[in-house]
RNA sequence: GUGGGCGUAGUUCAGCUGGUUAGAGCGCCAGAUUGUGGAUCUGGAGGUCGUGGGUUCGAGCCCCACCUCCCACCCCA
């Protein structure tokens, strides 16, 4: 039988493993510097959960789980499969984390001390067509506020993001923008009902260019006096505190647009104060397709690096209300692990130390030295030193290939005459130097 | 979901206009006086040519379908 795993997942090496981690650890360190702590929800979700919240498009991409049972019962399969699927999938793999938080949040509000932040390291699934930096199986690493307002909780999200990839030492860009003044946008030239649309449209700006943006909004039912309305928009220049100042100007009689200029006053005014290493700018084109973001939305991507954004998110104001509990505000950011491994491999940035199972291995004599072998193995071991015993007696050369293979730096050889002296022999096996010890030198050396 | 490309030993690839037993490098295994690796040399194993149909006297090569991976669109981490 040939054997095979579903198309967009993927097996890890231990040798990506070690990278991974690298990854996730960095991460984490982060997220807890920040006092945000863990939690995990399941990877299934009731679809009832899910669906309607990603958008239309996120509807189609969620993966669902057919019913244990007789699926068929009860069910008729004669009218259209939108009707039918929901009857016969009641539940589905979770598409991100934000909306299982959401939901979790809501259920567990009795447990929770608001406002409250949490982090949350878990594969998510979308049944995209794979690509390069697409899987359809792949981890988010996200950190939530929720139960907050304040835009300070925007500006630490910043400073993750600039914490996270300067450990990583990857240049990033963060591009900002803000749901209201896209909102105002649509208001200002008279289209709020068109909102989606034109964010969709205005986010490939940088991709397409202006003509086909403005071309793009004609098709979807713009009027080409709205389309040049937005003229001043693209034309806005300067630092963003300038734009902004531009953009205030025009939005003077416009509620919404005015409180997303304001929000976004006030967050690049804490920036400016904690001048973070990575480059941050306003980025009005941003949209990001999630429709739950109400607020600021945040984008992050490599310099020098075409894989698409490592990392995004926003803030959503009434995520928890479609779960029952009204009038709490929630901002996070999520990491694209997969991606972020990508850019780093693609930029050669990870140390190159990761992935070393042992320290040290002792060579194998046979039955009559081992007794010693297995003792100097268990005190290293006591002191957190990874070691290896070769479990079988083959030949030196097998013992010897193996070490390097697996790149163990030191190789030990307790054979008679060690034991008679009771010492150790050790091979450093990068620059070929021997030389025999006690066993307390042995640690002594290791841990060094 | 739409469009395009790829698929030959473990791996990276070769394979001429379809024509006998499908090749190479690397890797693997075994040797080169049985307590010393990364070098070299010698020998060896290993392929239902992605899968299933079809065309042909004959198919790795041509045609069709499916699958995988890759690329673009859509969308996104």
């Amino acid at each position: 039988m040939k054997c095979s795993i579903p198309k967009g997942t993927r097996d890890f090496l231990p040798a990506e493993m070690a990278r991974r981690n690298y990854i996730f650890d960095t991460i984490r360190e982060v997220f807890k510097t920040f006092a945000f702590e863990p939690i995990e929800t399941p990877s299934l979700e009731n679809l009832s959960t899910l669906m309607g919240k990603y958008g239309e498009e996120g509807d189609k991409l969620l993966f669902k789980v057919l019913n244990s049972g007789n699926f068929m019962e009860n069910v008729d399969f004669s009218q259209d499969y939108h009707k039918v699927a929901p009857k016969i999938c009641e539940r589905g793999l979770r598409y991100d984390l934000t909306v299982p938080f959401a939901r979790f949040v809501v259920q567990h509000r009795d447990q929770l001390t608001l406002p409250f932040r949490r982090y949350q390291l878990q594969p998510v699934w979308r049944a995209d067509r794979p690509q390069k930096g697409r899987y359809r199986e792949f981890y988010q690493c996200d950190a939530d506020m929720i139960g907050s307002t304040s835009l300070l909780n925007e500006l630490e999200l910043v400073q993750m993001i600039d914490a996270v990839f300067a450990k990583l030492d990857v240049a990033v860009t963060v591009k900002i923008n803000n749901r209201n003044v896209l909102a105002g946008l649509a208001d200002h030239i008279g289209a709020p009902d068109k909102l989606v649309d034109i964010t969709v449209a205005i986010d490939k700006l940088d991709k397409i260019g202006l003509d086909n943006v403005r071309a793009e909004l004609s098709e979807r039912g713009l009027t080409n006096e709205q389309i040049s309305a937005l003229d001043p928009v693209f034309a806005l220049s300067g630092s963003a505190n300038e734009k902004l100042e531009q953009l205030a100007a025009l939005f003077a009689n416009n509620e919404m647009g005015t409180k997303g200029v304001n929000e976004l006053k006030e967050l690049f005014g804490y920036i400016d104060l904690v001048k973070p290493k990575c480059q941050v700018e306003l980025d009005l084109t941003l949209a990001r397709g999630l429709n739950y973001y109400t607020g600021a939305i945040f984008e992050v991507k490599a310099q020098g690096v075409s894989i698409g954004s490592i990392c995004g998110g926003g803030r959503y104001d009434n995520l928890t209300g479609i779960f029952g509990m009204p009038d709490i505000s929630g901002v996070g950011i999520s990491f694209g692990a997969d991606r972020i491994y990508d850019v780093l491999t693609e930029l050669d940035k990870f140390p190159a130390n990761l992935g070393q199972p042992a320290r040290a291995l002792f060579i194998n004599f046979g039955s009559e030295s081992l007794p010693y072998a297995i003792s100097c193995a268990a005190k290293l071991r006591g002191e957190n030193i990874s070691t290896l015993i070769y479990p079988d007696n083959a030949k030196m050369k097998k013992q010897m290939d193996y070490a390097n293979k697996c790149h163990v730096p030191f190789v030990f050889f307790v054979g008679e005459n060690e034991i008679a002296a009771q010492t150790l022999t050790v091979k450093n096996m990068a620059t070929g130097e021997q030389c025999t010890v006690t066993i307390n030198e042995v640690v002594a050396l290791l841990k060094a």
